[in-house]
DNA sequence: CCCTCCCATCGTACATTTGCGATAAACTAT
DNA sequence: ATAGTTTATCGCAAATGTACGATGGGAGGG
């Protein structure tokens, strides 16, 4: 590996904020506290089909999840990994400042 | 336009982060605070050629800004649309924070 | 001049991402 | 059983990303 782990883990949550329909997927959830798909996707000019792909990019990513609730499927922002890519994110910010500032 | 212009800049900056070799080259860039090219690709595994299209990247996203010093380049990250999107980061999981503890 | 050094760019190949419509799958309700 | 609702998945097309070797272009030194 070439790389070091956190650097793999930033790259890998940032390739997840990388898309506008995703980071207002994000702050959509946030601002509902979870909320069912048919929300979202009311709230997308895009296919149903394409906002589950952006959905399923951001659970494999690890940044929400979903639990069933028939009919309907809720999902919510993963707390746990959430934190740690804001982590990441002002680790990588702040440490560059840090030293920038020598 | 569906998308926010924060959204759209903060997709962008998250797009340049989404590969861990331009992950390491922008905290490379601050720990030397400015380098040259060959620097770069000393340290990373992978062809000039692909060092300098990670670079590129990161140059049209606004991070990193490169000064001619023949026969060599000299790369540095450019401060103010560092500070911006460190903002934009910062906002993102901020806000989100303060929905969250409502 | 010509040669060398350094880097960018070109052309290519392959993988991944993004988007859609159509279909499947899971569950309710009738 | 059947039909309806909701979401995931499939198959496809187009665009973009990633990587390489080879080539090009600028600046300086012989």
């Amino acid at each position: 590996m070439p790389y070091t782990e956190k650097q793999e883990r930033l790259a890998r949550y940032a390739k997840a904020l990388s898309h506008p329909a995703r980071l207002f997927i994000l702050e959509f959830l946030e601002s509902q506290s979870c909320c069912f798909v048919g929300n979202i996707v009311d709230e997308l000019p895009m296919a149903q089909s394409t906002v589950s792909q952006h959905l399923k990019e951001l659970k494999d990513a690890g940044l929400i999840q979903g639990s069933i609730e028939p009919p309907r499927v809720r999902y919510c922002v993963n707390r746990e990994n959430w934190e740690e890519a804001k982590a990441l994110f002002q680790g990588f910010f702040r440490e560059a400042e840090i030293i920038a500032n020598h």
